[in-house]
DNA sequence: TTCATTATGGATCGTTAATATCCATAATAG
DNA sequence: CTATTATGGATATTAACGATCCATAATGAA
């Protein structure tokens, strides 16, 4: 149980591109290098991240990617909602969908061990709704003010 | 990122054994028939919650398991992490730990990511723990009392 | 237009984890 | 002693993950 490499990846890539300048588009060649990937892998991640609306992509000559919307409206969730899918934490019955969005629907006869599945799932996106991309950068200007330890 | 079959089938098989009365042995095949899973899959499972100390097992005729301690003592955090094992949910530098290169640690941002998904761990956690197996029993009860809504 | 650049999507491949089974062994009640 | 029952090793199968290559389309610039 545990987010893939993709997802470390992904929330990176958001990082990086959100410190560019709006309009400012960065190629799959800069992102790749900053975050030591391969730039045919992190592509399949980027290509992703677009067709969900997490950022716009322009291909051609000085082209490359920009963040969609404003960082702080960029979500943990979002970001791994996307790259991981939106699998349930626990299926009872592995492999098959019974009912579509009733999944959140406590009075249902279902499993009782699901719901208490479904209760963590619900705290742990809750969580993770609340932390943005700008949270990140946030927390690293913060980093950087104090007592100017800059270079590790 | 989904919690795999073998939790389930632990919590439903901890939930039968508590449903018994101590001292009183359950062997692997009422179990296994119980779950509706094979008797030497399950046997895995029951090892593996043996060595955590989660239940009691005896070998020879009449033999088989019980819970070693009380269900309200044990939690689903116990059970997850024994069958799923203790990894995080988010590793900085998933598997090696060189990469002494990490240009892109401008702004020791790895470290920032890391901080939100060990935020989001100890959430999970604190949850998971807040659940027993005694308390599905507890919430199966309600549910049974409830004579009359039974279908939606 | 032509060319170099850049993202996209399909196909493929190796590695690892999860699922599952079988068998030999050890322990124990009767 | 014998039937029963858990244990651990070995192994096979399948699915997911991580990763790469290539053909194609779109775009800015010469």
């Amino acid at each position: 149980m545990q987010y893939t490499k993709s997802t470390g990846y992904a929330l990176h890539a958001l990082i990086h591109l959100a410190q560019k300048d709006s309009g400012q588009y960065v190629g799959i060649k800069e992102l790749s290098a900053a975050l030591v990937v391969s730039e045919s892998y992190l592509s399949k991640i980027m290509s992703k991240l677009r067709q969900d609306g997490i950022v716009r992509a322009v291909t051609g000559a000085s082209g490359g990617y920009e963040l969609a919307r404003s960082a702080d409206r960029i979500t943990f969730l979002d970001v791994i909602q996307v790259v991981e899918g939106r699998q349930h934490l626990y299926e009872c019955f592995h492999g098959e969908e019974s009912t579509p969005d009733a999944i959140y629907d406590m009075d249902s006869e279902e499993c009782l061990v699901k719901k208490v599945m479904i209760g963590a799932e619900m705290h742990l996106h809750s969580y993770l709704e609340q932390h943005t991309i700008q949270g990140v950068l946030d927390a690293a200007a913060q980093r950087g003010s104090r007592a100017g330890n800059k270079k590790a």
